[in-house]
DNA sequence: GTGAAAGCGCTAACAC
DNA sequence: GTGTTAGCGCTTTCAC
């Protein structure tokens, strides 16, 4: 690697004449100055950006902490993530935590050991304890999906109003049998699931509006559960995922047995990932403007990073239903 | 922030000696260490890792250059580089080209600037120039999916040979029609499509042995070339794709227009992401076993990092055809 | 207009 | 066993 050192030895200039070039400061002859940029763009010169960063404290970088990639809302996220950070000059330093809480504690601690300038995460850890840990932490944290605490900035959709916007959605086509479809209990009072809990509560209250009874079904192997559940009852039923990857499960559990959907069951998604107008029948869903969601996590960090007052701590981005043909 | 220098002054010692402590190198009593070591435990002392880097001159990070994440097939090799690279102690840099070469040149620099100690893309540049620009780089490279030249290592699933063994898949299911698509003709010439062309090649050949003839779509809007094309001629006919993209596109579109699958018309992804289990009818691909390919990628940059010699220039991990229902 | 020197936080060689 | 020091590559202040 070739050093400012080296660039100042062979033009015959000392460190600070080359720096006045390299970086456009003033106080330089306009001679010694395209010299020094000649012989810097010959020799191929990059800045060691570490160096760089250890001097003036600033590391254009964010670390990012999800649990994984395996569902596809994740990475689109993070690839808006990337490109909204990019035009602002920052990068991403990437960890997964694969939903061990512990993990996530490791990968935050090495992150801000780099250092990063701030921090975006899809927390799995929650309460006072883990809120504790992210202030001792002391640098510019947002979170995302999963609220932790009252003074954690937060950007999320409205997950209980667009649940409740579905049941709405849902009960004006003439569905009376609301089935609700979310992940198996074991995760609950382990982990953070915020954002699972304020969609369970939207469907419990647009149930209640409706004065239709909830149903809900969370089984680790929801097969049987679902077909009983949905056998024709005479009422119009569907099966309202909390997530897309259930109403996935749900379809080709439904297709497997036979039924026809939207004719004898109707099921719809959660989040809109790219695939659901490509199953049969493509599913309805909330899509979530993952690039605005994606842009307003990034702006507010860059709030946080810039130490301006009066960020707001919950922002919620705009929702919509989007409708396919799977009720 | 806390640094070794605060520990440092709060324990009354130099600088050598919470060196000696923090990082168990001999020279220290046990006290001393002691004290030290439950100061810095206590304050949440946390080293700078990019200090230690400038100093050690190793980073522990690895750059990754990817085009995007929309394609859930990156999305998962992503994943599982991250896992692996996490357990031997790596952390990763991601950044994203856009599909755009220039993009992928600036991603490379900046990563190199950062600095890291090895860099995994999926390439979209190629040719002479580019293997002198990442030459000039001087940072291990491995390539992943996209050739570039012989001297760039290279990790990947056969393509050739794997498609070749769709279309064998396919005649001995009884297809004698065989249509192949792939992306629109659009990126060649300009972009690398190493990955594109040798799925081509193991088409071309599987049809010339089996004695059919080729026929192949790449319109940017496919549906009434894929409608005429698949029209009941009496032959049995299959779609097979170059990407599930693809795979999924023709599902859809023969849905709309009403062509049963597999029954009128066979379709046949590859890469098999993770949804296809979830189409109607499921879809048949060729899976990669992409931990195999990110841990195989993996540990030929760890053998370049270190230094290692006869690290093989090219590197073929296993496929295999994913039989579901759609052919 | 230019040079010298200090220092970011860390490690490691050397002295005592 | 412990302290001192130099230096990784960079920026920045101060002196000339």
């Amino acid at each position: 690697m070739i050093t400012s050192k080296d660039i100042s030895r062979i033009c015959g200039v000392s460190l600070g004449t080359v720096d006045r070039a390299l970086n456009g400061r003033p106080g330089i002859s306009q001679k010694t100055k395209e010299k020094i940029l000649k012989v810097s763009r010959e020799l191929g010169y990059r800045p060691h950006l570490a160096a760089r960063s250890l001097k003036t404290g600033k590391n254009w970088t964010i670390g990012v902490v999800l649990f994984d990639l395996d569902n596809h809302y994740f990475a689109q996220v993070l690839n808006s993530l990337v490109l909204c950070a990019h035009e602002e000059g920052y990068f991403l330093h990437l960890t997964l935590s694969e939903h061990k809480a512990e993990r996530e504690l490791e990968c935050l601690h090495h992150l801000v050991s780099l250092p990063v300038d701030g921090l975006i995460i899809f927390p799995i850890n929650k309460g006072a304890e883990f809120t504790r840990f992210t202030r001792l932490l002391n640098v510019p944290l947002v979170t995302l999906g999963n609220r932790v605490s009252a003074s954690i900035p937060f950007v999320s959709i409205d997950d209980k109003l667009a649940m409740g916007n579905c049941v709405d959605y849902l009960v004006g086509k003439g569905y009376r049998r609301i089935i609700y479809f979310s992940p198996p209990l074991v995760y609950r009072g382990k982990e953070n699931t915020y954002a699972v809990s304020e969609r369970y509560m939207g469907y419990r209250h647009g149930m209640k509006l409706a004065g239709l009874e909830p149903v809900v079904l969370n089984e680790k192997h929801p097969k049987s559960k679902i077909l009983e559940l949905t056998k024709t009852t005479g009422e119009k039923t569907a099966v309202l995922c909390s997530s897309d990857i259930y109403a996935l499960e749900t379809l080709s559990i439904l297709r497997e047995a036979g039924a026809r959907v939207p004719e004898d069951v109707g099921v719809m998604g959660f989040d809109d990932i790219d695939f659901l107008a490509h199953t049969s029948p493509p599913l309805s869903s909330v899509s979530q403007n993952i690039d605005l969601l994606a842009r307003t996590c990034f702006n507010v960090l860059k709030d946080l990073m810039e130490g301006k007052p009066d960020v707001p701590q919950v922002t919620l981005t705009d929702h919509r239903i989007v409708q396919r043909s799977s009720v």
